[in-house]
DNA sequence: TAATTATTTAAACGATTGTTTGATTAATTT
DNA sequence: AAATTAATCAAACAATCGTTTAAATAATTA
């Protein structure tokens, strides 16, 4: 599986080369454990081609945040102007979320990983502007839906952190998670299969959360 | 608030002192962006104590890990062996958890994040084996619940990682969550406060999640 | 009090870090 | 085809890393 994603590389230029390994590497092991010379031996490219793409290990860093951010903002604008009723919009998000975070696997263990180093400025910049955007949609969902006797008057910014914390410790937990599940040691647990366990129970949460009667 | 800390410090030997700041300074910055020089600027001790008393910096974590564990096995197994239902055992759950994470933030956040960086079975060792048994006690609770007929047939593990990843990412995701809260910048959202917004806010989702009619 | 052990220190160790250099090759433009 | 730009490389840079040394001080034991 992933000597075919390596395969899918061999035609790709440097610089992506080194975005896609700094991704991998970095979240795998962490940042500052990843040293540049571990990623040109990975990667293959040469050390100096860093500073020339990127002028330094934290440009690195900054690009591969700026130029692989799932896009979620559109879909969930797209869903705010939509007619739907606000439950529906919540489990629209909800499969919006699992799909990028499931899809982007790596770079969700890097992110909020991040930002939970308060004193690391730099990087926590980027990520904290970016997340709140998207997040403030969701609470608006949350809010309006209690403003408008759809919802229960549950806590919403503690509603918003169940939802997404659900997700990310499912990424993030992978291996307590498998052993736990009674797992093959190996298996990875960003299938599918578990994509829509995880769906259907935090729509049949949330719906149980929030609505009084159905 | 940080001071009265440092306070009590003053009077504690070289080895308590390096394991509070190697907690501190890891929670903040993470565990490779510490070196121990900065180690031993912040806690005043030498840096040679550090292979005098750890043997290593490795050695530091794993005894800031050991001796830092917040105890919440041995409440969970009182809980495990007590006439309470299994509903009322889950919010004793939920009290116990919210309580030690606030208790000890930095460990928390330290023990998570290293739990998403799978390439370090040196660091994943012991946290794996740790957390692993406290989760399948709550596991039980839930599992047990529900083959009583007392809790709906909920996906117990989903359910679990609902449950464990609220509270840990509350603790985590809290520059975020200032912005959100639209509070001051640097007040902290370890309060207890928040601690029972959280823990009601837990209560009744989990109630609604796992009991059919109430 | 003398002897022994525990603690602390400044200085140094080799290895590794991120970064840069200047030469060389490849690709593109004129 | 010649000239110009872009990409790649091995080698070197100073700084910092974790770790160790051997001497000095403090505390404890005999």
């Amino acid at each position: 599986m992933i000597t075919n994603i390596k395969q899918q590389l061999v035609d790709k230029d440097s610089r992506e080369k080194l975005l896609y390994y700094a991704e991998f590497l970095f979240a795998e092991h962490g940042y500052d454990a990843v040293s540049l010379r571990t990623l040109q031996q990975e990667s293959g490219i040469n050390i100096a081609m860093i500073s020339y793409y990127f002028g330094s290990k934290e440009g690195l860093f900054e690009a591969m945040l700026t130029e692989k951010f799932p896009l979620i903002r559109e879909k969930l604008d797209a869903l705010k102007s939509s007619p739907l009723t606000f439950l529906e919009k919540i489990e629209s998000t909800i499969e919006i979320y699992t799909d990028r975070m499931f899809e982007s696997v790596n770079f969700t263990k890097i992110i909020f990983r991040e930002m939970s180093m308060t004193q690391r400025p730099d990087h926590n910049k980027l990520i904290i502007d970016y997340i709140r955007g998207n997040l403030d949609v969701i609470l608006s969902f949350i809010n309006d839906g209690i403003r408008c006797g759809e919802f229960r008057s549950v806590d919403p910014e503690m509603t918003l952190c169940s939802l997404i914390a659900t997700i990310v410790q499912w990424i993030n937990m992978s291996p307590v998670s498998i052993k736990m599940m009674k797992e093959k040691k190996n298996e990875n647990l960003y299938t599918t299969k578990y994509k829509i366990r995880l769906q259907t129970h935090l729509k049949d949460m949330m719906k149980r959360h929030l609505i009084e009667t159905y």
